[in-house]
DNA sequence: GCCCTTTCTGCTCATATGAGCAGCGGGGCG
DNA sequence: CGCCCCGCTGCTCATATGAGCAGAAAGGGC
């Protein structure tokens, strides 16, 4: 056949001939006229220099290469990494991380006895994905105050009894508001002894699932009413890049107004900090900096994220 | 580690590690607790199903799957596609062509004595990406009028003499206009022994190389000065699609305007169906309706071109 | 021009993979 | 309830592939 002697193009020939053809190395030899060693040293060298990519295209796969490098760089005890191939909206990526996210729980040993959760798109979007008996017994409990003042109200409540009903467990809600105008309200609520009994079973949960929100004005916490536009929009200013159960946080994990944190029901983020095992879904365009600021300040030790975060956590640019 | 029950699921966790992360079968069935075996059938069916996509990246790569189906399909005896993955606009489409069609000419055997060619911008662009002593004594001469209008004058010229050089051959130029006002100008510029013999020369080529141009005021013989924008439109109207070797064809490969033709100096269509090879070099989003005219009304034995327009070509849509 | 070093080639042998087959088990049917 | 058929499992064995090595070739310094 054809008579070529630059090396790089004959690894090509064969390549295709072996790929695309589904040729015996043997076969190839004999086309290319090469013995099939050299056919098989030219197909290495073809792949370590990259013109053979293989790629799974499913949408429950993942990346197991950026798996390892985020949990190396960021010190985590796992990482969830879905494809963004194929993917149409933000919609549709954090569905897919979703799917990871209950993927590995369904997976997580030990089972955890009581699973501290918060609420928003995402953790709705996770239980839905949960298949029934994912696991046995476990219960849930709410890490955050929930919604409560719109037509919303409800979805936070009924992620955690799905998420436990899935678990033929028990869900525990935190009949709490998210964020109180005053923080002796909130204080004296906390200090209620119901209030207090669902603080101290989530304070000691085996695991906790939560997402991250965007600081903007389409933040939930905007939508349900405890926030306006303009404090957002102040946060913002201040250094906010999102908020974790109900907190917001600047690109260091800090919280970034103390005053509005004293008013905020749930959790402490040192608290979720300290846990063994915390569980972040985090994924989108719009969610690199916060998913960055969750990492870097350790405030989960499991990530769930589609492959645009990773490669973004993983851009050389950010030292970790 | 993780147990999944669901088949695709499996088979999917099972390609992450065999190919992500290259361990072997054995490995695999390890990790997931399975044999080998099954591994190896969830390997197969993920391949089955397409979950598994290999592709060779290099710019000259080919595929040849298509090139097969063409072939097939449209009773050519070679075709050449080059892929269109990481290509920036059409000029880099037509690079990638014609590198093809360079790699065609250079492996071609027999080697031709003597070599019919066109020109234009695929055709100068071939002659460039030729390697020096791509062949011995290849005699080059060329099938139609060339440039001579305007400032272009020579490069159709330049790309016989370049191509016939590197093969270390003579180049034999048509002196005359592509397309002459009038008819008899036209038969008595042909009659002159010169022309004649020239003509002669191409009409007994070994093998011909040429490109199309689409139909449309962009095209070279517009640039040159033989035809008018408003020339084309009216052409077009009448149903061209584009021009082979100076001479305007619709979509079934018949000449347009036979007043036109007549006007038109060069090889006759005809001619050129009868060859025992003839390269045609046709690449571009805008081309596909000229590709298809050429391949269908079979002005060419071998077909060069990109991935785009071979898919186009194949589209079950437009039956052969 | 000669010799030494470095790279490349074609081999042997160990290993990984795929084809084909017998046995098992579950579901449907009498 | 038992039987049969189909599909799945895990095997054996043949084949394909990759590692490692010895000799060949090529290139460079003197």
């Amino acid at each position: 056949m054809e008579v070529i002697d630059n090396d790089e193009l004959l690894s090509i020939r064969a390549a295709e001939l072996y790929y695309d053809e589904n040729k015996t190395q043997d076969e190839v030899g004999a086309i290319l006229k090469l013995t099939r060693w050299k056919v098989g040293r030219l197909l290495a060298s073809a792949k370590e220099k990259g013109f053979i990519r293989i790629e799974i295209v499913h949408p429950r796969a993942r990346r197991l290469i950026l798996e390892r490098s985020l949990t190396e760089r960021f010190a985590l005890s796992d990482a969830i990494v879905v494809p963004t191939a194929g993917t149409h909206g933000a919609d549709d990526l954090r569905a897919r991380a979703a799917q990871g996210a209950a993927d590995y729980l369904a997976s997580l040993r030990p089972v955890p006895r009581t699973l501290g959760i918060s609420w928003g798109r995402t953790l709705h979007d996770v239980a839905e994905r949960l298949t029934e008996g994912w696991a046995t017994g476990v219960n849930v409990v709410q890490i955050n105050g929930g919604v409560s003042v719109n037509q919303r109200a409800g979805t936070a409540a009924a992620t955690a009894f799905e998420i436990a009903r899935k678990a033929a467990g028990q869900a525990t809600l935190l009949p709490s508001p998210a964020i109180l105008e005053r923080r002796e309200t909130k204080l004296s609520i906390e200090a209620d002894r119901t209030v207090a009994g669902v603080l101290n079973l989530a304070a000691s949960a085996s695991a906790y699932l939560y997402s991250a929100g965007v600081a903007g004005s389409d933040s939930a916490l905007v939508e349900s009413g405890y926030l306006t536009g303009a404090d957002v929009d102040e946060l913002v200013r201040r250094g906010a890049v999102g908020d974790v159960v109900g907190r917001y946080i600047d690109a260091a994990g800090m919280i970034v107004d103390p005053s509005l944190d004293e008013r905020t029901v749930g959790m402490s983020l040192d608290a979720l900090r300290s846990a063994a095992t915390s569980i972040a879904v985090i994924a989108g365009e719009g969610k690199h900096a916060v998913a960055r600021a969750v990492v870097t300040s350790g405030l989960c030790t499991v990530l769930v994220t589609d492959e645009g975060t990773a490669l973004d956590l993983l851009n050389p640019d950010f030292p970790a």
